[in-house]
DNA sequence: ATGACGGTGTGGCACCGA
């Protein structure tokens, strides 16, 4: 059982390598983060014909989420109940597994562009809505992920600068708090159940070579339950598409989980 | 460094991302 989180910065322009990688890496969850589209130019057709189910929740030019499953995805919910939210920024949803039930829950969170900014205050009142949406939605579903791009560098090691990049965005002590606060809930950051390479981002800069010099940051993450933690076998982040001619600027991250045989 | 690169919508650029 495998579950990828990747914000993919424009469905339309990074469909055929959404299809070429499903191809390559036949994941049963593909949650994707920046579909920039809205819901009526969402290419379902070629979702389908790829082999999965798709739940979507879109706007024009910006934000956007879906989940695409090899199974049908139910009790499906569009951003955080009772947040007043103009940005589609949640789709949650359970799918079945060979685990049972799965809930899963996919963001992309605000960016929050600089501590003391409008944004950085959206983002505070969000990442605190949505802990108590995850809190709820924990207490319903045992087996949960929590996924997406999270726009925090939850540690140090985290960030290709953490010294020079102290107290900015998606290194702030605030940040860091509510991504703690998150795993408080009861959730394990599967990509530090294993030992990984030094320097593993999911995310860098267009500018500037940023790839070529992994000048990045690790800010895609998935949060698995504690039912689910010793379940977790790998997770890793994909490079390879990174590689690719226009990329998007963030790499997929895959987290496998045991099936019972 | 208020930059860079890339996507979108619009329009001869501005805005946003991270």
């Amino acid at each position: 059982m495998r579950i990828t989180t990747w914000n993919v910065n424009s469905l339309a322009v990074r469909l055929p390598q959404v299809l070429d990688w499903l191809a390559t890496t036949p994941v049963d969850v593909l949650c994707l983060q920046e579909l920039k589209l809205s819901d009526d130019k969402f290419p379902l057709a070629e979702v389908q014909a790829a082999g999965y189910h798709a739940v979507f929740f879109g706007q024009k030019t910006y934000n956007g989420v879906a989940l695409l499953s090899r199974t049908p995805a139910r009790d499906v919910v569009h951003n955080i109940p009772g947040l007043a939210d103009e940005q589609a920024r949640v789709i949650a949803a359970t799918v079945d597994s060979p685990l049972g039930e799965l809930r899963v829950i996919n963001g992309y969170f605000v960016n929050g562009q600089a501590p003391g900014s409008e944004k950085f205050a959206y983002k505070m009142a969000w990442l605190e809505a949505l802990q108590a949406f995850v809190r709820a939605e924990m207490a319903q579903h045992p087996r949960l992920v929590l996924l997406g791009d999270f726009n925090i560098a939850p540690e140090d090691r985290d960030s290709y600068d953490p010294e020079g990049l102290r107290e900015t965005i998606h290194h702030t002590t605030e940040e860091r708090q509510h991504f703690q606060a998150l795993l408080a809930l009861g959730l394990h950051d599967s990509f530090r159940m294993f030992e990984q390479p030094e320097k593993s981002f999911s995310w860098w800069d267009y500018r500037e070579f940023g790839f070529r010099r992994n000048r990045g940051l690790r800010i895609d993450h998935i949060l698995v339950s504690a039912p689910l933690k010793p379940l977790v076998q790998a997770c890793a982040i994909d490079r390879l598409p990174r590689k690719n001619e226009r990329p998007s600027d963030h790499a997929p991250v895959t987290v496998t989980l045991a099936s019972p045989i």
